[in-house]
DNA sequence: ACAAAAAATGCAATCGATTGTAAATAACGC
DNA sequence: GCGTTATTTACAATCGATTGCATTTTTTGT
């Protein structure tokens, strides 16, 4: 069986001409019952799939999403994050299964027109990016011409980039007020507000505390968000600080497992002595001692609604940006 | 500024024609230096990018790498596997690093040609399969014919498919002995053999075992490689086993932590009274408590070697196998 | 200043499909 | 059997770049 490389080739074996061809693969109503099925057996027999590249080339679509992770702020974060990880799982299943494939790239953006790198070149459709790092200002203004373009991260107002996330301030109310639920005075704050939805958290932080008339009684640290770096940060705090927090946010699970180790090596108790709570609901949140408190926000929904949007994006619709409900999970560690 | 988005444009507005647009983009030595650089300045003004289609359409190569994760005995197995995850990082970090994209892909091997939608599409120049599976002979068959393939695994005698990995035999052993040196009689494994890497692992395993005249003190428990099917599996077998094992080999460091979690809740001190070894040697590890002894395999290092190999092989060198050292981390859980 | 060699650019085919339109064939009524 | 309408299929332009070869322009030697 000689190998069919073309839709020529095949349409010389068969005696019709490649239009022909094409329409019969593609179950067009222009050709016959008969033809088509002669040329779609002989394709099959032949093992023919026709070539994407140029299909592409001739439809103006390439079937591709791009996966951008911008790494602004945190040169050493790894696309390993279980953060990024779990994402980019909940986005490939969901794209593959639209018939999208994924193009996964990790960008540092050094220059200003990173993102342009991106976009236009023809090799994707869409663009999906995890996490706005301090790039906000370089998103919008792409997003004033490039419009199927859909980011995981904080919403703020006059903000020009759509933007699939949870609703950070409420998030970090409700884990402060669980903190001070759990009897917490004094309470420490873990992260780095450069980053949108830190930021974002904090500030639903602080509006709890101040409810609560315990302003005075927060802490920040800001902590990295990659676990290596993070883990110093965390244990030289608690080395330092007078007086040891009653209970800790970490504004990702990431930087709360690395807390969660710290206090284990300084043999504070779980949460007898000091309460921790995360963010994020990553299922490794299952798997710490003792388990992770989080709050919890549904990746899986999130992605699936990037892609949502993202679609109809590209289908021409000027589909806005959707923040999700963050969920409480209480766990062990609170 | 008008956008500018074909050659053709270009070559209108600067009074020349494709060609010599397209040779002044690429460098050619055929063109003057002068107008090199009036082109060049013409296309950075209007931001032009040349379509990448075309070019991959004329030069018969995409630049492009596809990455799958066959799933053939876990079905709830996802992409966000820290494993899969890890590997996945680096691979893009190596890939993107010498100019190939990374084209992810989620497949269930249902059919029996679900290689085939992947190779010969044009869409990409190589294919890197992380895990065998329990799709050896597919892979093999495939191997066959289409030789720009590398796949992470297990390497057996008389294999067709060119595969990099670790010496899991030697690792099996070296985990074994290392339990045995904790002074460990009653050792259980915890893993499914039938993908061959734990396969190979569990005969290491057992060849120190031998070594040690504790053949008849193994148990082995075909634990699910996802951490959340693993945990029951784990917990059940610690509930029901008449004589608690002094040590623990997982053959993955989630199956490790599952086992941690697990044997925490029984109570148990590791590693005072059950001494825990992975296999992997994932980031991860550092964050569990306590910290997790593991074989680590260095999963960079062979994200670099797969792709060496596959470039290679791309280029029409017929590259072979190869297994990497596998390496004792000792940490706190042994 | 003129021919020959060298350098720069233009021309046009090409990659492999898709698709509007023209041409060929089949079906049909009377 | 012939004109007319329906079906099928062939033809050829197109997507946007790359590249061998022909042609023009510039440089060089004498």
């Amino acid at each position: 069986m000689s190998q069919i490389k073309t839709m020529k080739e095949l349409a010389d074996l068969a005696g019709v001409t490649t239009g022909t061809v094409s329409r019969a693969l593609s179950d067009s109503p222009l050709i016959s019952p008969k033809t088509r099925e002669r040329l779609q057996a002989l394709a099959r027999e032949h093992g023919f799939k026709p070539n994407l590249l140029a299909r592409n080339l001739r439809t103006q679509r390439t079937g591709a999403i791009g996966v951008l992770i911008p790494l602004g702020h945190e040169k050493g974060q790894h696309i390993s994050d279980p953060f990024f990880i779990t994402m980019l799982g909940y986005l490939a299943d969901e794209l593959t299964e639209r018939g999208y494939d994924l193009l996964l790239s990790r960008v540092i953006p050094e220059d200003e027109n990173w993102l342009d790198q991106y976009v236009g070149s023809g090799k994707i459709d869409g663009l999906i990016i995890i996490g706005q790092s301090n790039q906000s200002e370089t998103l919008d203004e792409v997003a004033a011409r490039y419009r199927p373009m859909v980011v995981w991260g904080g919403h703020a107002p006059g903000q020009a980039h759509c933007t699939v996330g949870s609703d950070n301030i409420l998030g970090g109310e409700m884990a402060a007020q669980h903190l001070i639920d759990r009897g917490c005075q004094r309470i420490a704050f873990f992260g780095d507000p450069q980053a949108l939805e830190i930021a974002q958290r904090l500030e639903g932080c602080k509006r709890a505390l101040a409810r609560a008339g315990l302003a005075d009684k927060l802490t920040v640290l800001p902590a990295h968000l990659v676990a290596e770096a993070a883990h110093p940060d965390i244990a030289g705090f608690l080395g330092s600080v007078s007086e040891r927090p009653q209970g800790i946010f970490a504004a990702s699970d990431v930087i709360a497992m690395s807390a969660l180790r710290a206090l284990a090596e300084y043999g504070l108790a779980v949460p007898g002595d000091v309460k921790v709570v995360g963010y994020d609901g990553l299922a490794i949140g299952e798997q710490t001692v003792p388990r992770l408190t989080s709050i919890s926000q549904d990746l899986r929904l999130g992605a699936t609604t990037m892609v949502d949007l993202l679609l109809r994006r590209i289908a021409g619709e000027d589909a806005g940006s959707v923040v999700l409900d963050p969920k409480l999970i209480v766990r062990m560690s609170s």
